[in-house]
DNA sequence: TGACAATGACTGACCGGTCAGTCATATTGA
DNA sequence: TCAATATGACTGACCGGTCAGTCATTGTCA
């Protein structure tokens, strides 16, 4: 039971005259001032639509969640047709998970991050805790992280995918930390070592109240980091 | 364009047969032992119908999240036709709404709690934290609390009210908690005071750590929100 | 070099299935 | 008796996924 071909025949003749449509984008990225942008070839229009694709479905997974999404949007906003989608991704669930994986692991490679051994642990943290801020919790990264949250039970996979490659990392980076600053005497609070999740917690916090309370009490989140490490190194506030 | 109201009929009189089938139900609390639990009444029953909708969307909700979980499902968990769902209210959101509320008001009543003048800010807090793992993280409750963060973003109505009813109410008496301890000097840190969000944070983080990798890497709670206990009033381990 | 064939990226109408919400009908409690 | 309740078949809209057909690009050969 495939098509009715010869019932389409009509209208497919008619549509015949607009053609391949969207393909009149390839002059875009022609003549700019980069040194090798001439020629897109086959293969790297093939790549620049996969990129627009994934692109496309952030910002609307994002927006609608999941199961709101519905791929025709994702198609219109990334200016490709819907069947294209099906060329690069085998189904809404792959395109899903594909999108978080490349989202997600640069920012799972920065964290899991060589631990360098110069400075305290605390400045290490500080800036750990600022760059957080400014790379996640205030752009679009952190609504993946929410959506990870929101989305996760029912994608095993994707929490799978993200407990491997983002949290037990993060997890073994953090507590690397914790035990360096038990040992050079930073840290009194021994316990910590078990438990990294505290030091991420209010990070996590932060994250989720972007998203959900910004606009009804915004939330200082380098001020909160702040405290939270003033807590967890001891210091004494001025006062 | 209503409906071809003809052409059903056939159908609606065979089924006529079977009628209102699920009523059956009815005999369930006759005989107990109770003092008024005689006669159910009309306005209790659909009270009690009310109040098995609510239960069984609770429970579809939270398995299936929002978009996903069907109405008939509902229905047929709830043991009643689809159509009294919509006796009962308005529409799939107007249901969702009034469940979280159903649920989350007792909860927020609870953490708002009378500041009770007796005992030390850290035991308060300990028994807090106690009944937090053993009533939220490990319960439906903890569940409520992910859905919330899941469709907050999508239903604003949602997150305001869980804003207006939980987070400002329990934000507020936690500072309060937090001000008594640095008033009596079990709490160094000052700056504590303006971000309660600190002593939340890994009771959140717990909740949503239950509902995405908890078979991953169980996580022990109790001992988790006990050490951010220690690192909060400065206690120093044995060890 | 130029013409022609092969390739496969791309398109979008279409299909099948799903589901929120409706309403004609049936069933009571008062 | 009859208004309040309850039922569930039905509808219309929507959406994920398919695939026959199109044509720009690439490869090949004279």
């Amino acid at each position: 039971m495939p098509k009715k071909t010869v019932e389409r025949r009509g209208l497919d003749k008619a549509r015949g005259t607009q053609g391949p449509g969207g393909r009149g984008v390839r002059s875009a990225a022609a003549p700019a001032g980069s040194s090798p942008a001439r020629t897109p070839s086959r293969a790297e229009r093939a790549a620049d639509r996969r990129a627009a694709i994934i692109e496309a479905a952030f910002d609307t997974f994002i927006a609608e969640g999941y199961a709101a999404t519905r791929l025709d949007d994702v198609a219109k906003r990334a200016g490709v047709a819907k069947g294209t989608i099906y060329l690069h991704f085998k189904d809404k669930q792959a395109l899903f998970e594909e999108l978080v994986r490349n989202a997600i692991v640069p920012l799972a490679s920065r964290l899991a991050a060589p631990p360098p051994a110069t400075g305290s642990v605390r400045a290490l943290l500080e800036n750990f805790a600022d760059t957080f801020v400014r790379e996640v919790t205030m752009t679009r990264r952190g609504a993946i992280v929410r959506l990870v949250i929101a989305e996760g039970p029912r994608f095993p996979a994707i929490a799978d995918f993200y407990y491997r490659e983002v949290v037990s990392r993060g997890m073994a980076g953090m507590r690397a930390l914790i035990e360096l600053g038990i040992a050079r005497g930073e840290i009194h609070e021994s316990g910590l070592k078990d438990f990294p999740q505290i030091v991420i917690a209010p990070a996590m916090v932060a994250v989720i109240w972007q998203g959900l309370f910004a606009r009804h009490a915004p939330l200082d989140a380098t001020a909160m980091l702040r405290v939270h490490l003033d807590l967890i190194f001891g210091e004494r506030r001025a006062a």
